[in-house]
RNA sequence: GGUCCCAUAGACUAACGGUUAGGUCACAAGCCUUUCACGCUUGCAGUAGGGGUUCGAAUCCCCUUGGGAUCACCA
């Protein structure tokens, strides 16, 4: 059987985490299969119908590097893509229900509906009361087709036998059993002529010969209503695979009050594709239990959904942070270096390429984002520097003064602004007067940086240049250290 | 409330019915070091409870408890 998967978003606004996670595990199975994937719109809901959302979708597809074989955008052998544009298909094929007593008319207003729960609330049973409401049951056909010649607006229902038991298989959970009794009468064509959920994704899964539907796990309640749907119409139904949710903190499903859910709120924050992709992959499903870091191919070759797992998981931040800092480490500066230098920062500077690499190596080992490089060492950017009494306080002292003054002119005397240059001269003068060298790099620090920690100093003197340093140096002993010592 | 799904440490997870229940994040300690990180080492912490089946159960079955999803002319 060829493998053709699809994910299949309506278009609200913007990509959710829950389903990059979908889409990522439809891409993954239909490479590992060699099959395809394809990318379905489902905008039949006109009411919600949002500007952009399909670029969105698509941009935040491409960004974490999931290449669909067919969709809006990419032509194939099943389109259109976009069941806004299918409708005549639904029509035909629910009026092919209606003609089999598979589906009937229904005419009952919201209100009327309305009325029908209030009347059964208290047995809290919402479900469709066939024969209490105004449809071809109740009316008779004649009735029925006379209201809708005389332009009266109408549903379309699936018939829910009685009695019955719905089964079917998901690869993830297993068996299933369902009673039609507890499946309500749907509602396939609304009155305003465009197609549920329901009817759509089934007609559209078979005519694109879906062979696996693979989606989350709120869609497994109605999965009965579409088997019975592919029975109505003497169909074999695609092989399901629902998987676990995507959590909040208090395990409820991931939303978006509880934090971002947007997957261009991540990409804004600055996380690696590589690693989102990466942290995504591992939320459900892991191939062997002690490797964390896969690349994509690896991801491929060895996703499989029956390893997927039944419970949701949680989103944590904390340990996509880490796959950050581990993706961070191992990107080549390259790549880093181009995302410092497109990075928004509040400093009116343009930065080399060349001085952006250096950065980048540097402090990549202490930070999350690249971003971070701005906000850690304000000092690479501005001579603005901003002296903290604490760290004053933490890092000079009495003798400060008198060991760095002599200090500064050795480095003004050298040619061979080297980081190893400047450790051996730093090394032999603290020899030579006979003190420790972090009694000279604390205070050398603190002068150069304002700050009281960070990078190698020696490293981050050569990043500097020697130039910045002595200029800095002499400034902080001419115009700072007085202001520091009377504070 | 009905229906359905689920249950290994705070979080993500591994474990043909046979392991001292393994790995990762977080947390803690130590080492490394000019500081902070990184890294390394160690530690803390788990099979929800109760019954079965079995020589043997985290694993299979049942019950209880807990959590979640869903019940629209939204998807």
């Amino acid at each position: 059987m060829d493998v053709r998967v699809r994910f299949a978003p309506s278009p609200t606004g913007y990509l959710h985490v829950g389903g990059l996670r979908t889409a990522l595990y439809n891409y993954l199975f239909a490479k590992h299969h060699n099959g395809k994937m394809i990318l379905r719109i489902e905008d039949t809901d006109r009411s919600r119908y949002v500007e952009n959302a399909i670029e969105n979708l698509i941009s935040s597809l491409k960004w974490a590097g999931i290449n669909y074989d067919e969709g809006p955008d990419i032509d194939g052998n099943y389109g259109p893509y976009k069941q806004s544009e299918r409708l005549e298909l639904y029509n035909k094929y629910a009026n092919l229900l209606l003609e089999n007593g598979k589906a009937y008319y229904a005419f009952d207003s919201s209100e009327e509906l309305e009325a029908m729960r209030q009347k059964h609330q208290d047995t809290y049973d919402p479900k469709y009361k066939r024969l209490e409401m105004k449809n071809q049951f109740t009316l008779g056909i004649e009735k029925s087709k006379e209201l809708i010649a005389n332009g009266s607006e109408f549903v379309i229902r699936l018939f829910v036998p009685q009695d019955e038991e719905i089964s079917f298989n998901d690869i993830i959970r297993g068996e299933i059993k369902v009673s039609t009794n507890d499946i309500d009468d749907q509602i396939l064509i609304k009155s305003d002529g465009y197609p549920t959920y329901h009817l759509a994704n089934v007609v559209d899964d078979h005519l694109m010969e879906i062979s696996h539907v693979i989606r989350g796990e709120e869609w497994l309640p109605s999965t009965p209503k579409h088997i019975l749907l592919y029975q109505s119409f003497a169909w074999t139904p695609p092989l399901y695979a629902h998987l676990p949710l995507l959590l909040n903190k208090d395990k409820s499903k991931l939303s978006k009050r509880q934090g971002s859910v947007a997957v261009e709120d991540f990409i804004q924050k600055g996380y690696l594709k590589d690693a989102f992709v990466n942290f995504i992959a591992l939320l459900g499903w892991n191939p062997t239990g002690d490797r964390e870091i896969y690349s994509i191919e690896e991801f491929i070759e060895f996703f499989n959904l029956e390893k997927v797992n039944k419970a949701g998981a949680v989103f944590d931040i904390q340990k996509l942070d880490w796959v950050n800092q581990q993706y961070i480490k191992q990107s080549s500066p390259e790549l880093l270096a181009s995302i410092l230098l497109n990075a928004p920062n509040e400093y009116n500077i343009s930065i080399t390429n060349d001085y952006a690499i250096k950065l980048v190596n540097l402090f990549k080992e202490r930070i999350t984002f690249v971003s971070d490089i701005y906000t850690i060492a304000p000092f690479m950017f501005t001579e603005q520097i901003n002296y903290d009494k604490e760290y004053f306080k933490k890092r000079w002292n009495d003798k400060s003064e008198g060991i760095i003054t002599p200090l500064i002119q050795l480095y003004a005397d050298t040619d061979n602004f080297t980081h190893s240059n400047l450790h051996d001269i730093s090394k032999s003068y603290a020899e030579s007067i006979n003190t420790k060298i972090g009694e000279i790099m604390h205070p050398i620090r603190l002068m150069l940086t304002g700050q009281s920690s960070g990078a190698s100093m020696f490293e981050t003197m050569e990043v500097l240049g020697k130039e910045k340093c002595i200029n800095r140096f002499r400034f902080f002993l001419n115009n700072v250290l007085n202001k520091l010592k009377n504070e």
